[in-house]
DNA sequence: ATATTTGTAATAGTTGATATAGTACAATTA
DNA sequence: TAATTGTACTATATCAACTATTACAAATAT
């Protein structure tokens, strides 16, 4: 288990660990019921506190994206999103507006930004058909 | 000037003004050298403090979106981005991964993302073309 | 000229999120 | 039975966000 602690990011500790062990499910680097590192051991790696480790598996413990028992560890859980489809279509429009307008700031072309767009999705695995419906 | 602000949002005060303000501009609501409501004006119209307000102007200011001038008031500036090409580049593609994390985690396939990539760019006015180059 | 309006600055205080430190507990595992 | 694991709790410190208030210099209006 790879994750790096940026300090001089402004984004909170326990929210990179969670970006980070969210990207790499995304990019099958992590997969249904592997094991994650127990608390106490990232949090001696990372040399943070325990606390901090904590609160982001509880987090993701309760996003669905990961399950927790006392005593066993974490382990990744199946994709389940508890959102109706609509409501997540609605998310990430919101998100991908919002990059629009600092495109538009940044004076990044459509058709740049599109390329760019392709890039990412297909860096990570956004799937290609065969979800199931919950319109 | 229409903005309005979501107190149940975690997202800040002067960060909601900012984003809105940026989105006005961008959709073509604001134009260049128009004027802005002033710190005290719009402050009194939303009810919030006037140092929250100057804050947001401040940012908007620093990053160029805006002019301001005591005693005058606070005008849409030139679009004219001070980071490089693939500064900006790089950023917009930091930001479009992780719309691509929350896709997969969301089980958006690839073609509803695009599908809601492209209203975005549409909706908002992402030019297309005739852009200065500063690779 | 003078008074008003404007953005800015500075100080002080409150609240909430973030992170650390330490201890303890129940469930699982060895 | 002992060690490990996620969780819970209290206490503390720091920082961002916001409010409240006052003051100042530049621009505008009269």
């Amino acid at each position: 288990m790879q994750i790096r602690i940026d300090n001089a990011s402004n984004r909170p500790v326990y929210r990179q660990i969670i970006d980070q062990i969210k990207r790499d499910i995304a990019m099958g680097r992590l997969i249904k019921d592997e094991k994650l590192p127990t608390v106490r051991q990232l949090a001696a790696q990372l040399t943070i506190n325990p606390n901090t480790i904590a609160k982001a598996y509880r987090q993701l413990e309760s996003e669905g994206i990961i399950v927790t028992r006392p005593g066993a560890g974490a382990f990744i859980a199946n994709l389940d999103s508890n959102l109706s489809r609509a409501v997540r279509k609605r998310l990430l429009s919101e998100e991908l507006e919002r990059i629009a307008v600092e495109a538009f700031h940044m004076q990044i072309e459509r058709e740049t930004l599109l390329e760019l767009f392709n890039n990412a999705a297909e860096k990570l695995n956004v799937p290609s058909k065969g979800g199931q419906s919950n319109e």
